[in-house]
DNA sequence: TTGCGATGTTCCATTATATGAAACGCTGGT
DNA sequence: ACCAGCGTTTCATATAATGGAACATCGCAA
């Protein structure tokens, strides 16, 4: 039998850095050891050997936080994803002839990240970034997984709504029978007021790879109206082509 | 004496991490410990416990890389930078107003990196990404770091010519006298051909923390001629403002 | 279809590494 | 000047990690 209830070395190391990812500000050694039920002295040490890598780096007042070699790593698994090199002239090409943001996102372990996004207007400068977490059931890209590759995401049953138009229960599955039979995904204002856009699914080797979207203002009917879509799904062709020409 | 010969057990789990990475492709257990000089049992063993906490992960053939848990850490340590919130809107308008990439550059261990940016034109929307280093005598944010917040970066003597235009030895440093002298720096096409922009530095409580920039392309005019540089610079008095105000 | 080589996975006796209580040095506040 | 609390270090001891060996699985060639 695996020993379950201890903890070794290296959880007790990962313990330390989402510790400090989740304080999201500095911390010293005792707090640390504290907030984890370490004593001063391991804590110390573990935080010494984080450091030595670069993990964890310590503030002008000797608080620790976490290191900027996590950048490097957490940008390297963005970046070495063959969809996120193939999509990027695409993504490029759209958002400079449509003038709104484009979106790729993926699964990831059973939940949808942003790959990569090449911004437009303004209003969507701020949300999200490329490496957040974005929700399946209240944004475009979300709903063409859970309509076409519903068994890379895990669908959360308790999804909240974010808006008065987030779609829920048997209207979100009505929805989805839709997305299943037009092949694309439209959001009108479900995650974030005044948010709208479409998404297509990126197909490489006959399995969805990424989803492409495009996402704007929604008093501008350009970004979810039916005239927008056929781009898109173009865009989204062009990158699965991208993708299995370089077999 | 501290141990140093002797390689903890976290410090090759942190191994295992960097070399994933390095490696760009997934690799299985067996290359792996090759790689490391392990035994297959030991790779086995620290890469089932990175992957219990999503640091790593298998691929659809078995082989492992870089976990998505990596991506928030990483953002994490942008994200929870001060300055990168205090900038935010700032970088924003800028962008909005002038139709170019904006950029928040700062130093980390010794090194300029990429906090933030808002993208503008479509020339620069490939280089460089928010999280990635930048070099320090070829940028204008690096040329800001060397002449007004030289403590804060390590000078790489061997500094290579990126374009015919990129300044070295001597002329560099007549250009930071310049830049020490007026505050503010200008690249014209030192790091990458047809490209151009305008750093200035960002203070707060007297410390040089970050450094503004506006890039475009070297044909527009408007992009490092001197009426570009006073909105630049009332732009990084306001994020110093804001920095400052939160105390 | 079968055999083989290479890979991935597991076991457990042994060892090396990590542990953590205690002590010490330092810092900031009163 | 003093004290509480923090960061750092030591080292006897405990515990977790090690890694050789064995076993299971897989892919490929004949």
């Amino acid at each position: 039998m695996e020993h379950r209830n201890r903890v070794g070395t290296v959880e007790k190391a990962v313990d330390v850095l989402q510790y400090l990812h989740e304080a999201g500000v500095p911390r010293g050694v005792t707090a640390i050891g504290r907030g984890l039920g370490l004593p001063k002295a391991t804590a110390h040490r573990l935080l010494k050997t984080l450091g030595r890598r670069g993990l964890v780096e310590r503030d002008d007042a000797g608080r620790y936080r976490p290191g900027i070699a996590l950048v490097a790593l957490g940008l390297g698994v963005i970046e070495r994803e063959p969809v996120v090199a193939a999509a990027r002239p695409v993504l490029e090409a759209e958002a400079e002839r449509i003038g709104e943001t484009i979106f790729l996102a993926g699964a990831r372990g059973g939940r949808l990240f942003v790959l990569d996004k090449c911004e437009g207007s303004s209003f969507l400068r701020a949300a999200p970034r490329i490496g957040s977490e974005v929700p399946l059931h209240a944004t475009a890209v979300g709903k063409v997984y859970l309509a076409l590759a519903a068994d890379q995401v895990q669908r959360d049953e308790a999804a909240p709504a974010y808006t008065d138009r987030t779609l829920l229960a048997d209207a979100l599955d009505d929805d989805l029978a839709r997305v299943a039979e037009r092949g694309w995904a439209q959001n009108r204002e479900e995650w974030i007021p005044g948010l709208a856009g479409l998404a297509a699914p990126v197909y490489a080797r006959g399995r969805v790879v990424a989803s492409i979207a495009a996402s704007g203002a929604a008093a501008r009917a350009e970004v979810w109206g039916p005239d927008a879509i056929e781009p898109l799904i173009r865009a989204a062709r062009e990158i699965g082509a991208r993708l299995e020409g370089t077999t």
